[in-house]
DNA sequence: CTTAATTTTCATTTATTACTGAAACTACAA
DNA sequence: TTGTAGTTTCAGTAATAAATGAAAATTAAG
């Protein structure tokens, strides 16, 4: 193997483990990152033998992939097979990935969250109130952290950055 | 069960399953919002009893939360037995986390990365410069966010986040 | 149509991660 | 120093998550 491939290799391998702290399964982490480093789409093939996994294991992660977006499906003029490109824009990656979690996950956990409030709300004691103090300022904070993700992953990186980092400095 | 404790166990519950999702193992998520909504520190037999876990499971991840900061063991005047309780500021929280996650991942992650843009830079085909461009964003961009995170973990929630908002707006 | 190529599904297997419980260890009081 | 309460460790087990591979479904070329 070529000191290229070694090079993505080794990447693939510890964008795959950093994946799986965060909760993302490593395969898919993988494949993500094996697209990220292809100057040219691939296929289902080409990704099964690169990361010598199964068909279906390779399809199902590159499926999921599509449907956050990280990843689409071009149609190369004159082959049959489907190719997969991922998107390659650091800061686009951060705002989908930003948006996929908040909608599947904090949103409903908000929710859930939002519902333990009232519910603590409507008891009198004292340790209900304690807990409803305690579970409305998580709460509250979920959900600033939400919609600052949310003006952070809608705004252009160039006009964000700097004036954030001028604020925090 | 009272509806207090119905809603706490909701609460707990949820945010195990929250945990998950992000590479926190449940019962370490149940033990840490346990200790949240819970008035009064913990002993290890009281967090056993009350998330029906082994002795062992509640030690470890006792142990875990301390080690992140999240829970510290308090002796109570009379008492043999450790008690634990958890730290119940919403920003001292995140502050915690995102201190300890930098640490324990993304900086680790981050040298490997840069090991990497390295060893590619050192080539000089059209290929291994594309390589190295990309790789090298994405470190720029992680490093960015670790910078951003330090600052942000550093400052007291009413300086930061007003001005954020009005960043943001 | 028919058929071959390709994609998808899913029951089964495998791998990974987390949990248990009992034994070993520690600290301390009598 | 011996006993007791409390804590920690860890080998074995259980639970969960992910991967396989072959069959079914879909697609499109001829």
């Amino acid at each position: 193997m070529g000191e290229l491939d070694q090079i993505k290799q080794d990447f693939v391998g510890q964008w795959g483990a950093l994946g799986s702290q965060w909760g993302v399964n490593r395969t898919m982490a993988m494949i993500h990152s094996l697209l990220l480093v292809s100057p040219e789409p691939l296929t289902t093939d080409e990704v099964m033998q690169k990361l010598e996994i199964s068909r279906g294991n390779a399809n199902t992660n590159l499926r999921e992939l599509a449907s956050w977006g990280l990843v689409r499906s071009v149609v190369l003029k004159g082959k049959r097979k489907d190719y997969y490109e991922a998107e390659k824009d650091v800061w686009r990656i951060f705002c989908i990935v930003a948006r996929e979690r908040k909608r599947r996950e904090t949103e409903p956990a908000s929710k859930v969250l939002q519902n333990c409030v009232e519910r603590a709300q409507r008891l009198k004691t004292k340790e209900a109130k304690a807990l409803s103090s305690q579970l409305k300022e998580l709460n509250e904070f979920v959900e600033l952290a939400n919609s600052i993700m949310d003006k952070v992953a809608s705004k252009e990186r160039s006009a964000l950055v700097p004036k954030l980092l001028k604020l925090l400095s």
